[in-house]
Formats: C-alpha cells, structure tokens, sequence
RNA sequence: UGGGGCGUAGCCAAGUGGCCAAGGCACCGGGUUUUGAUCCCGGCAUUCGUAGGUUCGAGUCCUACCGCCCCAGCCA
C-alpha cells in the first residue's frame, strides 16, 4: 500500500467505495482501478475539493491505479484559463500527481460532436427549437408530467441538417438545442429529454472560435469517463439522479466500456460556508482580503495561513466517506495541523504584546547565550542560542497586579522560570496614568541559569520572553474562524455575512521577536512556545518587516478554565 | 401529492443476522512535564429515527410511520 496520501493505515476499515474498488480489483473487473478529478475551472479549489482529491487520488495511490485531472470545459461563458493553473498548483501542493493523464473535456469535442451525430441517427436525439422558458414550461414539474415538444419527431434527416447548422453557426444562440430523446413523463426530471448542446457563440479558453455549440454536462462527463477508460467515477450527492441519465448515454451508444458513477456525501464544515457564490462575496464585498485571504478555505488561502498538505490529507483521511450529509467539526480541521505541527515545527519564542521587564540585579552591559532545544521531544532537531541581558519583554498576559491563586505566572512577589533562562521575582511594577502596567522590576536568581535550581525549590510557571536590546520587531496576524456561529448559512431569513466573526483577524503590531525569526522564510511554520503555530505570511512580509500568520493556537487549558467561570 | 438518497453518542464514523455496539474529535477525571502544549491512563450509547413483525438470536431481514437532504439551468 503506498503512503502518498498520508496516514492510510493498514488497520482502518475501508469506505464503502474503496470497498466497492477493493472488490472490482478482486475480482478481475478492474484489475487497475482509474479515477478522476474533475474540477471546472470556473473558479479556486477550497477544502472541500481536498476532499474529492484525496479521495480520488488516494484511491489510485493505494490501490495500484491511476487518477487522472481532467477540466470539465464546457461552460466557456464561465471558465478561465487562469483557474486551470491555480487548480493544478493546488492539486500538485497537495501532495498528488497525476503524471501524464492530464486532460481537458475540450479535447474531446470532435468526438462529443460525433457522438451527438450517432444519437440523433439512432433516433435518440432531436433538434427542438423551443425557447429557454418553453422548454422550462414542457418539462412539467415534480408532481406533473412535461409534455412532448412539437419538434419532437423530426426526421433523422432534417435533425441531422439542423444540428449540423447550429455547429456551422447559422442560429442565434439560445435559438435551438439538442436534446435526448427520452420521455417527457419520466418521474426523473433530468430523464425529461434533457438538453445534450446549446448554441453559445463565445471563445474557449481552449479551442477558440471554433465552436459555436458545446455540450452539456451530463453528455460530457459520462463520455469523457469513457473515453478515458474511468473504472469508478466518484462525485457527490447531488449527482446521484443524473447517475439515470449517465448511464442512458452509454447505453444508447457503441462504447466500449461504461464507468461506474458512485455519490458520497460533500463536505461540510462549522464555521463557515463552502459554496463558490458566498466565497466570491465575501471577496468582492471586501470583508477577506482575496481569495488567498488566510481566513479562506480555499487550498490558496490554507496555504498561505500556514496549513501543511499533510495535515489537509490527514483530515481527509480522518473524516471519512459515506452518503449522509454532515458537518465535521471546525476544530477536527484545526487540530490536523496542530497533530502535524506539533510533531515538526521547532519551537521559538516570540512576545506578542510586551511588556518590559527591567532585571534590577543583572549586570547593565552583560549579555548571555543561553541554549535553548528547538523541540523537546525531539532532541536531534538541535538547539539554538539566545541573547538574555537586563532589558527583556514577556508577554503582557503574563504578569496580573493581583493574581488569582491558580495563576501560575508572574505577580507583586511571585516567581516564575524564564524558559532556559533564569528564575525570576517580581519586586515592583510602574503604571502608567491610565492604570496600565508599563514596566516590571524583578530581580534573578544567578543560580537557576537554564532554568532549574540546586535547592529543588518548586516554580510552577515557565513564560517566555525576549531579550530587549536583540529583539526582532515585527507584525502578528492573530486568525480566527471567520464566522462565530457553528452554521453561518443555516438560516434563509438572516445574510450569512452578519454571523462575521470581528475578531477573525487581529492585527497586532510591535511585537518582539527572537533574533532567529528576522531571517526565517515564507511559509516555514514555527511554534511561538505557548502560544500556537506561525508562518511568515508569503505577501505581506517585506525585508525588515517579517508579519507572522498565526496557524493555529496551541490547546490552552487556562483560557478554557477561565471561560467557563 | 412525483422521483432519488440518508437516519448508530454533542460531531464524524465502523458494523455486511451471533461473545459486553470499533475508532477519532469534543467533553470529564487523574498522571508526567522547564510550553497551563505534547504525551500517558481512565470515564463517556442496557442501545442503533419510531412502532410493529420474522428469528433461538436483529443496528443488521420485513412492514408501516416520522424526520432531514437533493432534483423542475440552454450551470457543473
């Protein structure tokens, strides 16, 4: 079993659909299963694609196969060719290749064409002249039969001669479409002589002027899953009438072989919305900055916050596959990347709002280097050394005038361990004239240097910190989930835009760093020790103005403790 | 009132008629810890949408009912 796609273990039970390959592998029907990923290219991948494409590759990955990325095309009013390449940039960073099996529904317009042709030779297609809303009106409704159009019974000549002018271009668009000839009283109302091609006078992005008519989906995708020689077709719920119609085309033509379509459910996750249109909106009406806004779901947005493809290929591994329609958890999504993370990241220390910390005993013009280990639990990523002198910064939070008893940090009297450094007390502390502290006097204990002292005296605080005079200056986007109700969309009645979470950026400057962080590179995660994991964000950052992405924040049972009273 | 699907814990999800209904997240306890992190240990469905039925035995089979999702684009 290959690893490509992550933590498939051995041991997990499989999805139904890898059930349904497992057993077409053993038994000889399709000894090397052929998946696709086929996205159009009318916009950004986000999450949920993630989950299409570890399915789809994931399969091909484990099971000796191959998983083909193929633009559906057909729609060139919508599509672009830009999308193609951040589609394929997405689906190559996430970890999958699919090697030489790059394909375009375009590509197969002339066969398309053809079998179009076929059908209305066999009498199973028709050239209808019906307007948009005519047709609308035919097709009855959910509990109606449609009715037949009058163009329904046109001969195979007269149909041939029509369609061939819609193709050469002599009909406005909308005038005419081709259309299945099924049954207008089918309880399936996609079995309704659906339309096969429409007269759309627009470029491609692919193939130019030269068409004026394109196919439709559902007479593009099953052919094209043919012509590729798809074993298994994997798409969502909401295909799963047009399944009928997929397999109607096939069967009423000479094909070689006839790809199995098989649903799963989409996903769907708290905290946010999934759909292309509210994505735009939330871009065109300013309240993300772009698409690779990092509170954006999209892969664009996910990799630039700092996710891991790993911990992206994790969690799809982890939430499964089935046909009930769910919501996974914000935090199963978050606690990927932590999982990942935690076990790469090196640990650094970075003071997100400061606050000065004068060591009144420690020599004026002294510095030291102090070792500190990059992962404690994991020694062979080495260690680094850090300035500690007089001046230091901690962490605002971590200093209260009059602490409760379960505050394990610093106050008027109390001692605290600097982490790898020193012992440290609190003397005295200065306010400014709004009450707000604004300096720490402390004072050390020489003898606890690294961070233990020979008495075995007890401290159960360690804080972070940053020598003053070292210090690298720099800017923190603290990200948040974007939406602050568990299902920002649930209600029709409410714009999903006022469930906004205001706090899903916050932009705090002058932070201090230590040194190491002024020549980290975009896109390496860190663990700022305490706090949570962090990038360097790739467009924001300039030369001597690093501005950090916080990932994700570690667990932090204190915050929660104080929640909850 | 048509058709297609789906209902196992707060959220996912195994289970394919036979020991006490996997696992993960969340949550609650406890331990280790120079990150209130990580890690470790323990707890967490007498019950599988509901009601009947078949069977020695049903989450798994049958019937009825209830609830939720999708379908009436010349979008995909």
């Amino acid at each position: 079993m290959s690893t490509t796609s992550g933590s498939t273990s051995a041991d997990k039970p499989l999805d139904f659909i890898r059930q349904i390959v497992d057993q077409d592998q053993k038994s000889g029907k399709h000894p090397t299963p052929v998946t696709r990923f086929p996205p159009e290219p009318n916009g950004f991948l986000h999450i949920g694609h993630a989950k299409s494409i570890c399915l789809n590759f994931g399969i091909s990955n484990e099971f000796g196969g191959r998983c083909h990325l193929r633009f559906d095309d057909t729609n060139p009013s919508k599509e672009e060719i830009e999308y193609v390449e951040s589609i394929k940039q997405d689906v190559k960073w996430l970890g999958f290749d699919w090697q030489d099996n790059l394909f375009f529904a375009s590509d197969y317009f002339d066969k398309l064409y053809e079998f179009a042709e076929q059908l209305i030779k066999r009498g199973k297609a028709y050239v209808c002249d019906l307007s948009a809303e005519e047709i609308r009106r035919y097709r009855g409704t959910l509990t109606e039969p449609g009715t037949d159009s009058p163009y329904r019974n046109r001969s195979e000549e007269e149909n041939l001669e029509l369609f061939r002018k819609m193709k050469d271009g002599v009909f406005a668009d909308g005038s005419r479409v081709l259309r299945a000839k099924i049954d207008m009283s089918s309880t399936a109302i996609v079995m309704r002589d659906p339309v096969l091609y429409r007269i759309l006078k627009t470029s491609h992005h692919r193939t130019g002027d030269k068409w004026c008519i394109y196919p439709m989906y559902d007479f593009t995708h099953c052919l094209s899953d043919m012509l590729e020689q798809i074993s298994h077709s994997l798409c969502t719920l909401e295909f799963q009438d047009n399944r009928l119609l997929y397999d109607w085309v096939l069967d009423s033509l000479e094909t070689p072989c006839h790809p199995r379509q098989i649903e799963f459910a989409r996903l769907n996750l708290t905290y946010t919305v999934m759909s292309k249109r509210k994505l735009l909106q939330l871009v065109e009406e300013n309240h993300v900055e772009s698409w690779d806004d990092p509170r954006m779901l999209t892969i664009s947005g996910l990799r630039r916050r700092g996710y891991t493809p790993r911990s992206i290929r994790n969690f799809c591994n982890l939430i499964g596959i089935g046909k009930k329609q769910s919501w996974i958890d914000m935090g199963v999504l978050e606690n990927a990347v932590r999982d990942d993370l935690n076990e790469t990241a090196p640990r650094v220390m970075g003071v997100i709002e400061p606050l000065k910390v004068v060591i009144d005993n420690y020599p004026e013009d002294q510095t030291e280097e102090i070792s500190a280990q990059n992962h404690p639990q994991k020694p062979e990523l080495g260690s680094r050394s850090l300035p500690f002198s007089r001046e230091l910064y901690i962490e605002k939070n971590d200093f209260m005038e009059d602490p409760p008893r379960k505050f394990f940090r610093l106050g008027p009297g109390r001692e605290v361990r600097l982490r790898y450094g020193y012992y440290i007390t609190c003397v005295s502390y200065e306010k400014d004239a709004d009450g707000k502290v604004t300096l720490l006097h402390c004072t050390y204990d020489p003898e606890t240097r690294g961070g233990s002292s020979p008495d075995g005296r007890k401290v159960k605080g360690t804080i972070h910190w940053v020598s003053a005079k070292h210090a690298v200056d720099g800017d923190i986007h603290l990200y948040d989930r974007l939406f602050n109700v568990e299902h920002p969309d649930a209600d029709k009645e409410v714009d999903f835009k006022s469930h906004l979470n205001p706090h899903s950026r916050d932009i705090v400057t002058g932070c201090k760093l230590e040194p190491s962080l002024g020549s980290i590179d975009a896109g390496v995660q860190v663990q700022f020790e305490r706090q949570g994991y962090f990038c360097l964000d790739s467009v924001l950052s300039g030369p001597g103005k690093p501005v950090f992405n916080r990932v994700v924040t570690l667990r932090d049972s204190w915050a929660r403790m104080n929640k909850q009273t």
